[in-house]
RNA sequence: GGCGUCGUGGCCAAGUGGUAAGGCAAGGGUCUGCAAAACCCUCACCACGGGUUCGAAUCCCGUCGACGCCUCCA
């Protein structure tokens, strides 16, 4: 199984630090807002990746952290008038439901900064013992980049480069441009906690390389996020956990590309926001992640309508294999019943390898979707429901492997009753050949949201 | 300006040396009272220009373009 890994550019062979188990930490969000689909694309990447992995016979350990002191949670908290991590603790239990209304499954733990805080005081004082940190004057406490030889190794840059171009204006308390902020002092009327250096609050980076040595250890096998955490973020936590352990801190660093909306990023400082609740209205969880799955997780995600609509009809494709034969089906012959066994076969094979391929989601899908093709021309020349079923199961299995639900969408039962007696008036249209009759009540039940397929084994009808 | 990723049919997109997966859309059929769904058929020489090779979408160089990061960000 091979894993890009974004620290050597190459695809790696994964090779875990203890065998079938994987530590993953990914980064979660900072709770102040609504999480967009954005958050959902990095969630559901993740989601696979740990459902792949599972499935594979791993015990994945994934921590997932939220971000609950900063400064952005500080002044919407002052905004509204209240307490920021009363807050931050309403987003983290609205963050929880978006995650498992996306199918996301729960990670086996969520640490949060403010409940981390003596250890990340004593992460700081180590680095300061050995000389990779300093307490400057104005009551903040600087990691230094030039202690560490290899800053920079992430992101494939060099300090040289950064200053050039870098555009920041310069703390004068900082020895070094780069340096950055693993204690900020804090201000008046701030949200702070006590530390040798006087009230404050922790720098942004710091917090995740403590909560990785708290829930995970010293070496872990997986650290993700979305890629545009690979600088300064992640780097720093690198730069923080290495000369804190002195050893490897991640073996594979996975990253996730932008889902893009209107040709740029989304994201909450540019505006261009759709939440996932706004879209879960709309749309299924589903089609959230078809459209993930249809494309690479390192590569920019197209968000609009048309690439929504076409995620939305796959997942109806895979739904219509999932159909049931007719009863009155002749059975197929056993040629054509081993062939179709066959086909499941392969397209589990082909699944497998395009997975053990970085995650390659878009060839796992297409795999799935050969034995969609297989299913249903099978059903049409006659298979029988016993013949259908194992292959099915497939189907239903290795989509599961990928999160996809398939659910058929349910009404009140009122509703369906109200459904079944419309269907039955029409019914009994047809056979009286009323078809101007038989029309009007399948518009009627159009209007309604239902579907109706007509056959010789009588009438079915799906919501949407 | 620097660093990085990338540029495949109308759209999304797989594919790293041997004559281009899959989905959506479109067109034509089968089925149907008509539909719907399903099935069958049709639909690309891979940004551009050089080079390496018996052979390149796939390797190298250049040009143009897109996106991300360099500042909080999944």
């Amino acid at each position: 199984m091979k894993i890009y890994n974004t620290l050597s550019r190459k695809k790696e062979d994964f090779v875990t630090l203890e065998p079938n188990l994987v530590k993953m930490y990914v980064c979660g969000v900072t709770v102040y807002n609504d999480a967009h689909v954005g958050h959902a694309m990095s969630a559901i990447v993740f989601d696979i990746i740990r459902r792949y992995l599972e499935h594979r016979g791993f015990t994945v350990r994934h921590v997932m952290n939220y971000t609950d002191v900063d400064d952005k949670i500080i002044n919407r908290a002052n905004q509204l008038g209240e307490d920021p991590l009363k807050l931050s603790e309403r987003y983290i239990a609205d963050y929880t439901n978006d995650l498992k209304n996306l199918n996301v499954l729960p990670a086996t733990s969520y640490p949060q900064v403010s409940k981390t805080m003596p250890l990340i005081v004593k992460f700081i004082e180590g680095l300061i013992q050995k000389e990779s940190a300093y307490a400057a004057a104005n009551g903040d406490v600087y990691f230094s980049v030039t202690s560490d030889a290899d800053y920079g190794k992430l992101s494939a840059r060099k300090l040289e480069d950064m200053q050039a171009g870098a555009r920041i204006e310069v703390e004068e308390a900082k020895n070094h441009p780069m340096d950055f902020a693993l204690w900020k002092s804090a201000k008046p009327n701030e949200i702070s906690w006590d530390s040798p250096w006087g009230k404050g609050r922790p720098g942004w980076h710091i917090e995740c390389s403590a909560m990785n040595l708290a829930e995970l250890g010293e070496q872990i096998d997986i650290h993700g996020g979305g890629n545009d955490l690979v600088f300064p973020h992640h780097e720093n936590e690198i730069a923080q956990t290495e000369s804190y352990t002195g050893k490897q801190f991640s073996r594979y660093w996975v990253h996730n590309g932008m889902l893009q909306l209107g040709g740029e990023k989304m994201s909450k400082s540019l505006g261009n926001i759709v939440s996932i609740k706004e879209f879960l209205k709309t749309r299924d969880a589903d089609v959230m992640r078809m459209l993930v799955l249809n494309g690479t997780y390192r590569a920019p995600l197209m968000f609009n309508d048309e690439t929504l609509d076409s995620a939305e009809k796959s997942v109806e494709r895979f739904k219509s294999a999932l159909k049931a034969g007719s009863p009155s089906a002749s059975g197929l012959s056993a040629q054509s019943a081993a062939s179709l066994a066959s086909n499941a076969e392969s397209a589990q094979r082909s699944f497998s390898d395009a997975m053990d391929d970085d995650f390659n989601t878009a060839g796992a899908v297409a795999a799935l979707f050969e034995l969609v093709k297989a299913i249903n021309t099978s059903r049409d020349n006659g298979a029988s429901e016993a013949q259908l079923t194992p292959a099915q199961n497939t189907l239903r299995e290795l989509a599961g492997v990928l999160g996809l639900r398939l659910a058929e969408k349910t009404g009140s039962s009122e509703a369906e009753a109200q459904v079944n007696a419309l269907i039955a008036e029409r019914d009994e249209a047809r056979k009286q050949k009323q078809w101007a009759r038989s029309d009007e009540l399948r518009d009627q039940l159009k209007e309604m949201g239902v579907t109706i397929e007509d056959s010789k084994d009588g009438t079915a009808w799906r919501w949407g």
